[in-house]
DNA sequence: ATGCAGAGTAAGCGCCGTTAGCTAACACCA
DNA sequence: TGGTGTTAGCTAACGGCGCTTACTCTGCAT
């Protein structure tokens, strides 16, 4: 199936690739338009002057595009983040963690209908769960890893500098110490339960805010969330020791 | 259109009133069996052994009906919620918010389907903003207010016994200022701006974990989300100075 | 010259929301 | 009691949409 070899790259290949390329942007461009529910292989196929049958040339089922899409969209949002992150002066972890939150909210409010597929509830089945079993390959499941990675290195190196404060071991409950060695197992540098929760909550925090924005859930109080978002950030700075850093940079 | 009469229930109102009911009840049971996707009309009509024109007769439309089980079930969590606080032991604020908090995700994570209607993405328009203009007076947009008020209204109380630390207005960015002000004044009582932002920020810890325990976007770190719901609930306690009131309680 | 990949057409299958028009049962009043 | 209007349900139908398979044609590459 793979090929390895140096250079399998026929004439017929590249055109191949090309195709590909373009019905991926094309899904995406039908995504943005016509929403999640409107991402079909009809509506792709007719917004790039084909029809639908000949994209089974391409791919096995809708299913396969949409979760071809959706690897993409996290490499986007990945390249983004990194690139923010790189971005970011002065180079510190601190001010890295902040550049890539903004970011993350920049892209979710720029890009409503692609953040709505990967993060919708809609979602349910898309990128399955990477969890118990096992471990999904899918690229799409690469991908998400890879984004989460992005933060959870961030939180690490701060915690490795600076040593915000963290509940002990035994100040965890049984239940969700358990779970939290469980993940940690799964990176390469083990931390203290207390931070992989300290990065949790914050993460929850972050993560959630964006959510309810971009899916309606905080119209009930706010209509733009762009300064919670700020304040949140403050408090999730005072959560992570870097409150200094932050309000050094505002001084700027 | 509207009667006021004492007594309009002719016999032929009450059949009515009960196939209203009865359609009701089974596009629920629809939404539990086929997901949010699989609330249609001909489901509905096909479960009960009706046909799909027949709906006619008591919605004018698809969404029409949608919109009243949203209702509906907006008002069965809302009085599931007052329950647990009534029955909370001891009746005070900070445990009855406790027990709230603590039934809301119970309700959440025992009724999947339904809480993906009421706060899934999809729901994009169903409940559509009650924000600026008009405030919409949909029988969804009341209940959905409900809901909130019961965690606000105790909020209110524990601030009001016990005054949490909150943020001076002064210390509060000008822009959020601005919108907690506007959120303010469609309340009754009038409390400080940090109360609300602090009422938020512990609602978006709540009301996210949930959201993302039940979306599957916690899957990546816990297979279990309780454990951490109630840590974080500790945590929201911490902020609410109320953190001695729910330790008391455990040591029962 | 042969063969294979890419595209198209046709078709099958199913679903949806909705409207129009009919019939049968019911409620009500003379 | 009988007639009349109203209601509730049905069938049929319209006009869509979707995913997917089978078959055919075209044209490039070997």
């Amino acid at each position: 199936m793979a090929e390895l070899p140096v250079e399998p790259v026929s004439r017929r290949d590249r055109a191949r690739a090309d195709t590909v390329r373009e019905i991926k942007e094309t899904a995406r461009q039908v995504l943005v338009d016509q929403g999640v529910d409107g991402l079909a292989l009809r509506a792709v196929a007719r917004e790039m002057g084909m029809t639908a049958p000949a994209l089974y040339r391409y791919f096995s089922s809708r299913e396969d595009l949409v979760e071809n899409v959706v690897a993409d969209l996290y490499d986007e949002l990945v390249t983004v983040l990194e690139a923010a992150r790189d971005a970011a002066r002065p180079a510190t972890a601190p001010i890295q963690l902040l550049a890539c939150s903004r970011e993350f909210r920049r892209w979710a409010t720029t890009h409503h209908a692609e953040f709505g597929l990967l993060f919708g509830s809609a979602g349910d089945g898309v990128v399955p769960a990477h969890g118990m079993p096992g471990h999904d390959d899918s690229p799409a499941e690469l991908a998400a890893a890879r984004f989460g990675a992005v933060f959870a290195v961030l939180v690490a190196e701060i915690y490795m500098e600076r040593r915000f404060p963290i509940p002990a071991d035994d100040e965890i409950e049984p239940p969700l110490q358990e779970q939290l060695h469980a993940w940690c197992a799964k990176f390469p540098v083990q931390l203290p339960l207390g931070v992989m929760q300290v990065f949790l909550s914050c993460w929850i925090r972050l993560y959630g805010l964006v959510c309810m924005e971009i899916f309606g859930h905080l119209k009930f109080a706010l209509n733009d969330a762009e300064p919670m978002f700020e304040a949140e950030l403050h408090g999730l700075a005072r959560v992570l020791g870097v409150a200094d850093a932050y309000a050094e940079l505002e001084r700027a």
